[in-house]
DNA sequence: AAGTGTGATGTAATAACATAACAAAAATTC
DNA sequence: GAATTTTTGTTATGTTATTACATCACACTT
């Protein structure tokens, strides 16, 4: 087995970051200890982070986020911030049992998915709306 | 009102494609009508007929897809076909509840959901897997 | 008809996101 | 230690999307 630097390297930054970072962001990062990073550099360590699942891609913001979800009993659920850009995981109960429903009644085989949310965590909610 | 050509010839090629297609690739068929086409004609008819519900764009594809759906109760499902790439719209009873239920617990507001799931149609499933 | 306001369209350039293709180097296996 | 495989480096390019500004076409007034 290889090194694989360039992952932990990512791993760390993503940590760091606490929150979404797009590839080109974690480029520039790597490359403060690397200049020799290129673009495949950063998406070779995002495929294989992303795969084994310790990092997720949010489709709707292209940008990658470290895992934060306790277990993966069903499809993470990002809920997005359109305001401050935080994004927090979730991993609602019924939602597998929901989707895979869906599957039943129309003969579809669920592979993967994608549930993200997008509107106003509760911080920027209440100062927009104050009480 | 001014006449918004560009908005209806997209959603005649839309509508002639029954399937998903990036902007792009819409661009490309504009050109057959309209050679000064360019990637914003294409994106300001997208985004005005996106931003009236009756396009569709698939996040995880970067792609548009006419709207399928019947009504609009709650948010669109969009099952993807890895195989053959046919996409299909639903939208079932509870998931707006269960997404609703998560908001409720975070104190986060939702404005706009994006559900997608990549699997295997019912055709490409017996196919892969005969009987 | 001439002027004016508004929304649609044209145009050029570039930003942002992602992958292909091949070369070189390092680790693993034999 | 030679062969093989995997990882990394490098260059280039492909794909998706936006910015910024100019212009056009129509509707409406005067």
């Amino acid at each position: 087995m290889k090194r694989a630097k360039h992952k932990e390297r990512v791993l760390e930054i993503l940590r760091e970051r606490q929150g979404p970072m797009t590839a080109y962001e974690i480029l520039g990062e790597l490359r403060a200890v690397n200049p020799k990073a290129a673009p495949p550099t950063v998406y070779r360590a995002l495929k294989s982070l992303t795969d084994s699942g310790c990092v997720h891609r949010i489709e709707s913001l292209n940008a990658f986020l470290l895992c934060q979800g306790a277990g993966h009993e069903g499809p993470p659920v990002m809920s997005i911030c359109s305001d401050c850009g935080r994004v927090d995981e979730s991993a609602p109960e019924g939602l597998l049992q929901e989707l895979s429903g869906l599957a039943a009644k129309t003969g579809f085989t669920p592979k993967r998915h994608v549930v993200e949310v997008h509107g106003l965590c509760s911080d920027c909610d209440e100062r927009s709306s104050p009480a």
